[in-house]
DNA sequence: ATCCGGCATCAAGAAGCCGTAAAGAACGAT
DNA sequence: ATCGTTCTTTACGGCTTCTTGATGCCGGAT
């Protein structure tokens, strides 16, 4: 099921939206500010974002330009206004669509369809469970098992470990993570992955001192190796 | 350079696009009618397609899911109906975007470079590993095998590893190395260059006192030599 | 033959990063 | 309101990496 974060300080609207968009089998989640979008953005991990532009506290073009400072999810803009340059802005500061208000919800919903289309390249796509001779992490089930029992892993143990399984054997910055697990204002907040690294390879590594798994690259980041 | 293809029957119009598209850059290649659309895409490959939905010929929906039944290149249509039916059938046969005519050519430019920015994940950076008869270069994976055994560098082992193999062959000036692995204000300390390149040396050079892959240009710079 | 500059190698102190444990704060469920 | 889980924050020891200086080697110039 695609998830959708509507951005709309038009409360009526934004309801309208979000009744339409889970009639037809999304899940979605709203927001009225700029700030609860960036925040939504980081937490929710939507497929798509609606974002209208006439946001109370930050400019619409910010917003987009902060969520795709470290995110390439599509977005579609919503606007009152329908002024070219208005709609160059937007497009290029990497907005996927541009909608002027009042448009057709048929419409949009088409627009939203297209949006998730081109998101999730290779959709469909059942991802195989990585398996290790220690345990096994089936990203599809969400879920991590040891000696055929499954492993408790907490949210955000779940969500490091799934950012690197699905980079395999690829270098992961640790930038990537924190922006990835926690959003861009953790940057640099880097003890927590210390923290985290140090209970995923408790609950999984053989030999937590000395990691096979879970590697550490000094100075750059971590990798997950198969 | 990314290339541009227009299908559309109004002639004056086509012409206008083409000049505006080269002017901004683009090649582009102009057809009137469907069947021509269809030849065009599989042999012009172009990175984007422009497509007016009134054509001669095919009903432009067609062309679409023509197009749409082998190859996933980004599609804006054109259409001077408006109807919301229109658009959503439009979208759903997998259009990337819809614009109404009559529309500014700066909005349309801005849609294409949305487009195309969209179209072109991975298809320009698929960095192959850099292989030699003693040791393997990953710069995508970022990381170096030797003997099938991942090799431990440093940040900036590493760092200086990846600038001679992503010059591969050609010398790189030691003030280059400096500036791009330091800062430019480290550009003439020559000292760090000897230091590391005897680090690497030491770990990749079968034999580290007679390089034969990390060579040693004097007086200029280094070279990494595959 | 000797001097000199650029290069390679080694070693040691300083600085920074990583792993670990543990305690307080926030959150949700009963 | 209480309990249990998870998240956040702090502190510290150990280890890696960076930086710097000393020393030896080679080739070209005097």
């Amino acid at each position: 099921m695609s998830k959708v974060l509507v951005v709309d300080d038009d409360l009526a609207l934004a309801r309208a939206l979000g009744i339409n968009l889970r009639a037809h089998g999304y899940e979605v989640t709203v927001v009225h500010d700029g700030r609860g979008a960036l925040d939504r953005v980081a937490h929710f991990h939507p497929n798509v974002v609606i974002l209208d532009l006439g946001l109370p506290d930050i400019d619409g073009v910010e917003v987009l330009q902060g969520i795709r400072g470290w995110s390439s999810i599509p977005v579609i803009v919503l606007s009152a206004r329908s002024t070219s340059a208005e709609k160059v802005e937007a497009l290029d500061a990497g907005a996927d669509d541009y909608v002027t208000k009042p448009f057709g919800m048929a419409e949009l919903l088409a627009r939203v369809r297209a949006a998730v289309r081109r998101g999730t390249p290779g959709t469909g796509e059942v991802a195989e469970p990585v398996v290790t001779p220690d345990f096994t992490v089936d990203l599809d089930a969400h879920r991590v098992l040891r000696d055929g029992e499954p492993v408790r892993l907490t949210p955000t143990e779940w969500s490091m470990l799934e950012i690197l399984v699905r980079h395999s054997g690829k270098l992961v910055s640790g930038k990537q993570l924190l922006v990835d697990v926690w959003g861009p204002a953790y940057e640099t907040e880097t003890h927590y992955l210390r923290v985290y690294m140090a209970q995923l390879r408790r609950k999984l590594e053989p030999d937590p001192a000395r990691p096979r798994y879970l590697i550490t690259e000094p100075g750059v980041g971590y990798r997950f190796q198969a």
